[in-house]
DNA sequence: TAGATTGTTAATCGATTAACAATC
DNA sequence: TAGATTGTTAATCGATTAACAATC
């Protein structure tokens, strides 16, 4: 492994390498070309290899790559192997659909807790987990130290849950809410999934192009 | 407006503009440097001058944007005021998550119609949409004319439907399946939200950071 | 061995940042 | 007018693509 920064485009395709290459294992096959991968996925042979050599040298000359071993190797480097432990916040339409819809054990988390502040929800059980009330948020953090929080609450609620959840040592985001996380915790890491975003960027398309 | 092509990361940032200018606008202020801007939002000035120079100058030498003007601006470049019609397809955990979660109208869209090939569902008002049969697609596609479908289904059944409904003139899609739209359909819009991507990507950074 | 394909360096392209003249 | 801040050009930085020697 490299020890030079890898840069944020190359983590970005990271997870879609490791998507092509666990459906062209599940199709029987056993080795790929950058250049043949590359036709499958839409890029560059170069930027494949480039990409790969970020992290050492998983191909052979002449041969190609081993699909079974690169995805692997990727889902290591994407830390797949090592679970991070999750809670969620928020149990509205949204955190109801993420928590049932995702399969956590495979994307390298897994969930252990969930939580809303409508005491009507409390107790009521989801994909095996109860909903917690999140006046118990900090005793259960404090017992269980997730390393991750899941935020599916309103912005005007974002920015004291995450100040809450900083303090009790979650170091990790996957941030639903439109509460920007990252400006007053730089030192956090943050993953945003702004809906409202994704589809405003639809409308530039259709509009202008 | 310039005839020079936008590129994505311009895109990209319009709608954090349009949110970030809303809130401002939202707090009573009137007008922005692009330096204050810029440290409110993480930024440099030149980037946000760069960016917004790509559509026209909507600043003023000395005196720097008027917020509510601007705000305006971008959201007519994001086509805003323009709505879109759109289908969705899947009234799973996601789908309807979707349908409840989403103000589709001020992101440019109608929400005009909703599919499920379970027929049990059919019928079942959500958002005060019936559930159609996807038996009925074509005929309501050909009677509507939607722009854009919004796909909430597992990837094994999205290349048929995908098929079904270019076929039938849908020119834009929002896909939370992993169906690789483009790959086939180069010409047709589509913005792409992988979750489960998303969710790798923080296993990464806390992995390795 | 000969052919294929990687790993890696160099060249190109594009995006971000810096600088400053124009101007409100 | 003087100060502030844009619009825009030039410089820098980073990412992608091309090329090819190394090697399986």
């Amino acid at each position: 492994m490299s020890n030079r920064t890898i840069s944020n485009s190359v983590i970005r395709r990271l997870p879609r390498y490791y998507r092509f290459l666990g459906e062209l294992k599940a199709s029987g096959m056993t080795r790929i070309s950058s250049r043949e991968l590359s036709e499958r996925m839409g890029l560059t042979a170069s930027q494949i290899r480039q990409d790969l050599n970020c992290f050492g040298g998983f191909g052979q000359q002449g041969y190609g790559y081993n699909i079974e071993l690169l995805q692997s190797e990727i889902g290591k480097i994407l830390g797949l192997d090592r679970p991070k432990t999750a809670i969620l916040i928020g149990i509205g339409n949204l955190g109801r659909a993420v928590t049932m819809h995702i399969n956590f054990e495979s994307k390298g988390f897994r969930l252990i807790g969930l939580f809303d502040s409508k005491e009507a929800l409390v107790g009521q059980m989801i994909r095996n987990l109860p909903i917690r009330s999140t006046s118990t948020l900090d005793e259960f953090c404090r017992e269980n130290l997730p390393d991750t929080a899941i935020l599916c609450i309103p912005k005007k609620a974002a920015a004291a849950v995450t100040d809450q959840l900083v303090g009790l040592g979650v170091k990790a985001f996957w941030n639903f809410s439109h509460y920007d996380i990252s400006l007053k915790y730089p030192g956090v890491k943050v993953e945003n999934v702004h809906f409202g975003d994704s589809l405003m960027t639809l409308s530039y398309r259709i509009t202008n192009e």
